[in-house]
Order: structure tokens, then C-alpha cells, then sequence
DNA sequence: TATGAATGAGCGTTCATTCAT
DNA sequence: GATGAATGAACGCTCATTCAT
């Protein structure tokens, strides 16, 4: 009964999926309307049809991904967990998304998070929330007397989360080696360095800051 | 005497600028070359005068810059101090750029480091340049025992990185305050987030790393 | 039921007439796509969705017309006719052709026949199979006897279809009339002139050459 | 002391060079102003100064060279000569002329001659003026019995213009070889077929243009 | 004379979007 | 739902011409 819905709803993934392809190889601006259609082996018209927009697509697909993510740190952080732990299960939420499906996140990078005249704009309320999600990590662990408390925790936020998309960048742009073992470490490499510090333990506190 | 060369020189400075400016707020897909003429005040024509096309004003603004970066850190990396000095730098040379010339890092940020489809593309040696030099630094840190040796110094390289570019992109975004002691206290908690980790000294090794 | 793709291959011919009447009377450099489209009443964006490119046009108009003086001289050539039988029929099927569709042909010869940069050259292949194809009637003419042979073919083809070509020209230019008799009578003086020579019959063989 | 106005002259005569240059290798449209005057080794805005506009330069060039012709026409025409020998030495001039300077020519045949649209149509009454000129030696030869009456001096003259034409175009697109030799033998072709036909001489007249 | 910076009209082309079928 | 023909705003770029120096 439902079979006609569901062959609509079909070609709808399609299109997204199509999307994704595109933006991810020509990039938002260059991607074609007509690129998408001829990848999903539709007309080009149809894409109209489930979509207001090319816009459109794009903001579905950033924001469907995004809720998950939101929704992911949202889930970790009630869970009864150190704040560095917190933070691990948020990094590995990132990378296996990347892992899962590289095109598109590469297209919520390099399109969203970081377009600050268009998508990254519209979509900054749900991209801030992610960043506050993490701070309020951050927040947590610093009240819990896990994590030193001079320094701001939107700061500390905006660090860790920086780092994690920049490996993904990294990846993205062919620099770091994507195997299934570099996906494994990544997570932990890069918690380790934000919440452990590139220096040695032993070294005691940072001189540099106390003396600052 | 060069009055003539002077004034050609200047006309070609004031469309550069002009174009940071209309990038900054457009972006470059949607900035005209006509709006970077209006905002020049000139006719548009003369923008092809002194330069190929829209394509190579972008990548005149971003090498230009780049360049000064890379050099600073080839100077920063030759001066006999800690791997975190240099590390923070590093951090203040592009945090200082940033509030030297807000607009022109915005456009380098947003149009450039990460469009991997397009200008990250064609700068990717110089891009991926400034990360091995970090990564030297970080190598560098290791091998005289200031660092820890069990991080990859690439991906460190990108954590460091990483987080800098998204300080700087959360003063683009408006979602970090820029005032004159934020630019002056963002350097610091950087690497003091990097280097030091934002655990608590105290709390030993990483658990996490070591039992994994 | 062909309805559709019928209409779109009339729309199609109607860009292509509407070329033809922009080009005869503004030549190809001044006719601007949008001339076209409003002379076929069609917005200008749909020239590109039937063509390629303005040059498209112009090699389809060309292309096409001159299929037809190829194969019409192959066929000519295949007839058990004399070799000055065999130019009369292709001359009149030039001449035809001017007088069926004067501004197709004056586009091929105005702008492409003796355009030795630009159409000319891409399309030289062809026009060279002409020139070949009636040097092949000439040298089987001298075979048969027919024709004297101490004229080199190649440039008795040329004479002959520089004559046809000229004559063309003047009805382009409006230096010769061209009235539905001067059409009928063209080709025989053509050919006259070109066989049978400007000079009286009696008077033998050309004293100039020989005494030169 | 005429040295002044002498360099001038050098300098005009120069450009006129570089503009032979330029448009017989781009095409008079394709080929810039600018390109002219580095190959003249100017500054481009002193073309200006030399000429009102590119298409004055183009004027020029025709103009000059097409008098020569017209003169040597004329003067030809005044010397008690055969008909044949007339149009012998006005083809041997065209064909001179182009191996004199066979830039010069093809921008003028390519250009000029069958332009209808623009410079053929300035150019009309110089052109139609060599035209009248060569039927005025048809129609002399006619009137002297030295050529037959039963084909229009205006359309005898055209083909052997034409045919004349053709040769240098064979030359232009390089389809005819172009040696030493060839240019010698190129006049006595031509006159040799119009005048003397491609016929045999025995095969007395024209059976089809008799019959038809 | 000579330079080349400056102008701006003009054109080919692209492509998101609409809509008749 | 599905097609793809049709639209037209928009934009990068070219280049003849002008003119201050």
C-alpha cells in the first residue's frame, strides 16, 4: 500500500545520495542541478519536485547529519562518563561519520562549517550548538576537577573541535593516510593531545602560562 | 621619477584590498569583479589589467599571505627556543595576522585552506608546507624530549593547526568575543591547550592511551 | 507520439534558419546568439540547449550544406556522362543551392570557404574533398581525351570552382543580376567559359603559352 | 630636416607591416590592436595616433595595394596588346603580387574581397571598378574577334577573376603547392583555361550550350 | 611623438528554476 | 510522478578607443 510512498521516498534518497557525490567532487558551486540528476538517473526537473532548491539539498543533508551529531553529544553527555572519556565518544562519533560516509562530511566541511557568507550562516545556530555542547563538556570536566579551569571552556571547545575536523581535513585533502587503523588511532591521538597536551607529563605545568 | 610605476603599483594594491573586502563579505563565488571595481573605484575593466582573472586575484591574495607564513615559520623554527615557543609563534603570527587584517585571513580560511575542490586544491603544496613545518617543530620537541614521543608529530601538526584555524573561525562566526585581550589571550590558551592538554597535570598519563 | 521530440527538432531548425538570415546580413562576428534567438523568438538561453556553442552553428551550417555538394558530386561523378557534363552538373547543383537558399550560401562562402583562420581552416578537410572531387573529373576527363592534359587538373579544378564561387559572389554583392534567368544561364556560361574557353573556337591552340 | 617627418613616416609604415602580420595570421577580427603594436615594437595607444581606427589600418592596406592594381589594369588595358595577353598580365600582376607579399594578399582576400558585410561592402566600388576593367578586355577581345560574343563580358570577367582568386586561396590554405615554379606556371594556367577552355580544340563548339 | 593606464560597451556562456505535457 | 524544453538573470572577460602625462 505504502509501496508508491516508499518508491518516492526512494528517489528522494537518491537524489541526496546523488548530491552528496556531486558536492563532494565538484564542490557546492560547481556541482550542477543537472550533475545530481544525471547521477541519480532522474530528470533534471524531478530534483524540483522533492526539493525547493539546490540549496534545499544541501541544507537537508548538513542538517540531517548534523542532528545526528547533535544528538550523539547529547546522548554522551548524560551518559556517567569522565569529560575526557565525553570527548572520546564525541571525536569517534566524528570520525566513524567520516569513516561511514567520507563524501559527506567532506561536503558539511567544506561546504557549512566553515562558509561563514552562506551555508555555515544559516546554519550557525545548529553549528554553535555543537560547539556549546562540547564547552559545556569542557565546563563539566573543569567543575568536576577533571580538567584545569584557566582555560575558557568555549576556547578549550572550539581547540578540540578544530583539531578533530582538521584531521578529517587532512584526510579529505589526501595528507594524512585513511586506513581503517588511521581512523582507529585518529580519535585517540587527537583526545590525547587536547586533554593529555603534546608535552611531557613529568614536564609539570606550563611555565609559560603561570609566568604569563 | 617612478611617479608613474608608483601610481600603477598603488591602483594594484587598492584592488587587492577591494577584493578582500568584497570577499570577505560575499565570498568569492558570489563577490562580481565589478563589485571588487566599484569598491576600488574603478572601472572594471582596469581589474584586468593588472591581473588575469578573478581566479588569480584570489590566488595573488592567498600566496602573498601564505608566504609571509611560511617564512615566519622557517625564522621561528631556526631560533634556538623550546618546541612550545615555537609553537606559540606559530600560533601569535597567525593569530596577529588575523587581527592585522581580519578580512584577508577570513577569505584565506573560508575560501582557501579548506576548499579542497578548488583554491585548497591548487595551493596545496604551500598549504601542506606550513603543516610539515609544524610537524618538524612537534618531531623536533620530541627528539630533544620536551614532547611526547607517542603522537604522531602529523597529527599533531593538524591538531595544533586545527585548533588555531577554528579560533580564528569562531572570531569569523562571531561565536568567539575579539577584542584586543581575546587576540592576546587566544595564542596562549591555544598552546597552552595543545602542549599542556587540558587535563590536569597531576592526573598522570593518559589512562585511556596506555591501556588501549 | 513523436510530438514532442518532432516539436523540439522544428524548434531546433528554426535556430538554425534563424542563424542563416543573422549571419547573411551581419556575418558571423557582428550576429550576436542573441540576434539569433530572438529572430528564431526563442529566449536566448535555448540556442544553448540545441547547440554548443555560436561556432556550433556555424559548422552545422556549414557541415550539413556541404554534405550535400559532396555527395552530390560523388553521384554526379558515378554518371556515364562527359567530363564537361559532369562540371555543368555540379556547378548547377551550386548554383542551385545559392538560388534555393542564397543566405546559406552566402554564409559558407562569405565566412567560411575563404575564411583561412577560423572556419576555414577547421573545416579544410571538406573543403578540399570538393576541390578533389572535381579535380577527379577533370584528370578523367583528359584520360578520355576529352580534356587537353597540359593543364594540371588541380588547377583546373580550382579555375573552375573559383569561376562558379565568383559568380556567386557577384549575385552576393549584387554586382551581377540575379534574376531567375541569370540562375539558368550562370551555369552554362561557367561552364562555357571554363571548357570551351573565352577564346574563338577557330582560333587553334594557345599561341601565347606556347611561344612563352 | 625631413628627418623628423621621415621617422613618422618609418614608424606609420611599420605598423601598416605589423597590422599585414597580425591579420593575415589571426584574422582581421581575432587580431588585436594591441598585438599590432607589439609587433610593430610600439606602444599601442600610438597606433591611434597614426590611424583613426583598426578598421582605418585595414582600409588602408586594401586600398593602397587594390590601386596598384586598378593602375597596372588600366595601364595594361592602354597597351596594344591581344585580350589574352591582357588578362595574362593583369593575372601575372594578382599573382605577382602575392608573391611579393603573400600577408598582404591573403588579408586582402580573405578580408576584403568576399566580406560582404563589412569592409567588401566599403571596398565595393574599388573591387566592382577591377571587376569592369577586366570585362572591358573581355568585351574588347569580343568586339575585336579575338574572343567569342556568346558569353557576357560581366560574367567572363567574374570567372576569370575567380578562378584567378582560387589559386591564391589554394596558396592561402596551402592546398596548392607554392614554389618558385608554381607561381610561374599559375598565370599561364589560368589564362590558359578561361581563354583557351579546358576543352580540346578540335571538339569544335559547345554541343550543350548550343543545344540548350 | 610616445606611453600605457583607464574606460566601458558588449558578448558568449552558464545554469537554477519553471512549466507544459 | 516524471520529463526535458524553455526561460532569462547574471557574470566573467575582451578589446577598441581615449587621454593624462
Amino acid at each position: 500500500m505504502t509501496s508508491r510512498a516508499d518508491a518516492a521516498a526512494e528517489k528522494r534518497r537518491k537524489i541526496l545520495a546523488a548530491a552528496v557525490h556531486v558536492f563532494a567532487r565538484q564542490g557546492f558551486n560547481a556541482g550542477r542541478v543537472s550533475d545530481i540528476a544525471d547521477q541519480a538517473g532522474v530528470a533534471h526537473g524531478l530534483v524540483y519536485h522533492y526539493f525547493d532548491s539546490k540549496d534545499a539539498i544541501l541544507d537537508e543533508l548538513f542538517s540531517d547529519r548534523w542532528a545526528l551529531l547533535l544528538q550523539a553529544s547529547r546522548q554522551v553527555d548524560s551518559l556517567d562518563l569522565s569529560a575526557r572519556d565525553k570527548l572520546a565518544k564525541v571525536a569517534g562519533f566524528i570520525v566513524d561519520s567520516y569513516r561511514y560516509d567520507p563524501d559527506l562530511m567532506k561536503v558539511i566541511i567544506v561546504e557549512v562549517t566553515r562558509a561563514a557568507n552562506t551555508f555555515g550562516q544559516t546554519h550557525l545556530a545548529e553549528i554553535s550548538e555543537a560547539y556549546s555542547m562540547i564547552a559545556r563538556i569542557v565546563a563539566e570536566g573543569q567543575t568536576a576537577g577533571e580538567f584545569r579551569d584557566d582555560i575558557s571552556p568555549d576556547y578549550g571547545a572550539m581547540a578540540f573541535y578544530g583539531a578533530v575536523e582538521q584531521i578529517l581535513t587532512g584526510w579529505i585533502f589526501n595528507l594524512l593516510p585513511a586506513g581503517d587503523e588511521d581512523f582507529e588511532r585518529a580519535t585517540e591521538f587527537v583526545v590525547e593531545t587536547v586533554c593529555g597536551g603534546l608535552g611531557m607529563p613529568s614536564r609539570g605545568r606550563p611555565a609559560t602560562a603561570a609566568s604569563d
